[in-house]
DNA sequence: TATGAATGAGGGTTCATTCAT
DNA sequence: CATGAATGAACCCTCATTCAT
């Protein structure tokens, strides 16, 4: 009859596991991440683990989910407010944020991508709804005269979308410039490669 | 004990092993990839393997540097010509076609690298080659007047280079526009996003 | 707080749990029969089981004992009542009765008996008690002239008694021919087996 | 270069492994059974079971086979010879001889049948087998006025076949009588119960 | 009395690598 | 050079049982 905050008990494990998992999965590759890491991590017993999480991907699952919805969420605002770079840079920015935020998850997401299908779905899915939002602003400024005519949107909206992923990620990475330098930049390229001068 | 032809007879089972590879990885994570696979297709002992690779990854490291002699090869063409577009379309109508050729070592090894250091390091220094070579490539267009005067040379590079090898990527594993239409486009968002109008 | 009706809140509960072992373990393979199923089924936390039982065989010899019982209960009715044949008939028809009714406690009490002593010295009980009935009425018969001079009663009590479970036990597991079928046709062999004609 | 008898070298691991098996199983559970016990025995690394057996099953199935296979030669020899006592006791000793050469397998074989439907597909053959014979040479026996004209052939058939199995059956786990006796026994039960006097 | 969260021993299986022939 | 049999470390997962509430 104890009143211990709102969650119950069973939902604080839970929250611990998905903690220790993504201390435990960062810089790991995914073939040697080991469940049992986790559940030390989490300060828990082997057998607690399958409790909550169905096998080893399950847990990597929700904590890809999770950050896929901001990203969608991040999708979903309105692109155009007229004043196309800030539009640009505001969801570069945020991408950004967002990618920084769960650097450590969104790197064992790629990696075990490959082998587990589920994930890989996830990333299709988000990667075409950031290219279809892209699309749809880039057709929308060339019916307001701001897009240069002459324009494969299609193209752009994939070849804009794949730049900015990959430069944040390898920058996140460690392996390229520091995220700091890259909105502007990018916004920059971004505005320059598609719109009128 | 025949001797003809000019390779010896290990050369011959080296190659084998090296086909056989090939396309017993082609579109198989690298955490399933069999080392007993490559020897049946390439129709010899599990064994003999180890007599021409170390471990596991040496194989897949060999078909790498192969590929990577290739892209170290494209990047050290000359790229100005002075006519900007023109180098530009060039270079990118060069990746795609090694990419190309290349697309089912390429995946793996991207997959792979993660986990492998060696093919990690492999990916870094091909990719720094690169955007060295695009940020020299700025630096005299903007010497020569050509470039925008406002852009970060830098930051230009890792992106140009980071959207053309995302979004060829994303291509050959078929989840993007097919290859074909994407040379002029990523060479009109190139030229837009850096040179003077 | 109500204290209706004769029983207890915790022999409910027990009985409750006894109900749903029946259904939950039939048909299942002793090993892959779970404690939390059977809990489920009797909609009764999966803890409060063990105020109930000591552990997962306890509650199956529990159902077990009462079956024995009842099989005890039809050994030691009086066998001979000078019809030979009515008494055969009449304790194999009871036989495949008891069985009938608790065709599925029968079925896990032979798969769990390898693995379990208790359960398997049961079974070594019932069937001796019965083997032993049966010597005795043929040791009774062939004092009263009925039964054939040269008959070995251990081996004829023995392979009788065999005779009628396993061809029960095949039938009720639908492997055989249907029970029905099988009293008169049983009696008709035991009765021309053992007494003169 | 060797020439080491007529049997390859794998040829002699896996016959190591199934006598290991043999033993390694004898008596024990089913489900406490275990692999590593079986390699130990055969005095074998862990991984080399998995090269000739594909899990832990097999093994127990490759040595049922074998023993079905010599069982169903036993069904196959011609049963009537005329002489219908002789032919009886002619099956059950062979029947008796095989059971007891396997007796471990036996055991075995029937307490994994539940939970492993290739091992339970196979009893359920073999025993098809032994009653459609059984039953055909009652038929055969009835139509040469040699068994009794009232006599149900399929119940007998089953019933039959049942007291012989499972008064073998029982006599070798030493929970019956020891199998030296009941050869004969079970033949003169045999043929009082269907042969006409 | 009832609960369900937590436990952890235990076992089957894979596969890179070695080595005797 | 070539072989393929042998190896064993490593890891995921199940489930009977305990215990704090």
């Amino acid at each position: 009859m104890t009143t211990e905050g709102r969650t119950t008990r069973g939902e604080r494990t839970r929250a611990k596991l998905l903690d220790a998992a993504r201390t435990a999965f960062a810089g790991v590759p995914w073939n040697r991440a080991r469940v049992e890491d986790v559940c030390r991590a989490a300060g828990v017993g082997h057998g607690t683990y399958y409790a909550y999480f169905a096998n080893k991907e399950a847990i990597l699952e929700a904590l890809v989910r999770r950050h896929a919805a901001e990203l969608y969420g991040l999708a979903e605002q309105p692109w155009t407010s007229g004043d196309v770079e800030n539009d640009v840079r505001r969801v570069i920015r945020g991408f950004v944020a967002l990618s920084e935020a769960d650097r450590d998850i969104r790197e064992v997401w790629f990696a075990a991508a490959p082998s587990e299908p589920a994930l890989h779905d996830l990333v299709s899915e988000v990667r075409s709804q950031f290219v279809a939002r892209v699309r749809a602003a880039l057709v929308a400024a060339g019916e307001a005269g701001l897009a240069r005519a002459d324009l494969d949107v299609d193209v752009a909206a994939t070849a804009l979308a794949a730049m900015v992923e990959q430069t944040v990620t390898l920058a996140q990475r460690g392996e390229g410039l520091p995220t700091a330098r890259l909105v502007d930049g990018l916004t920059d390229l971004w505005v320059h490669a598609v719109y009128r001068a």
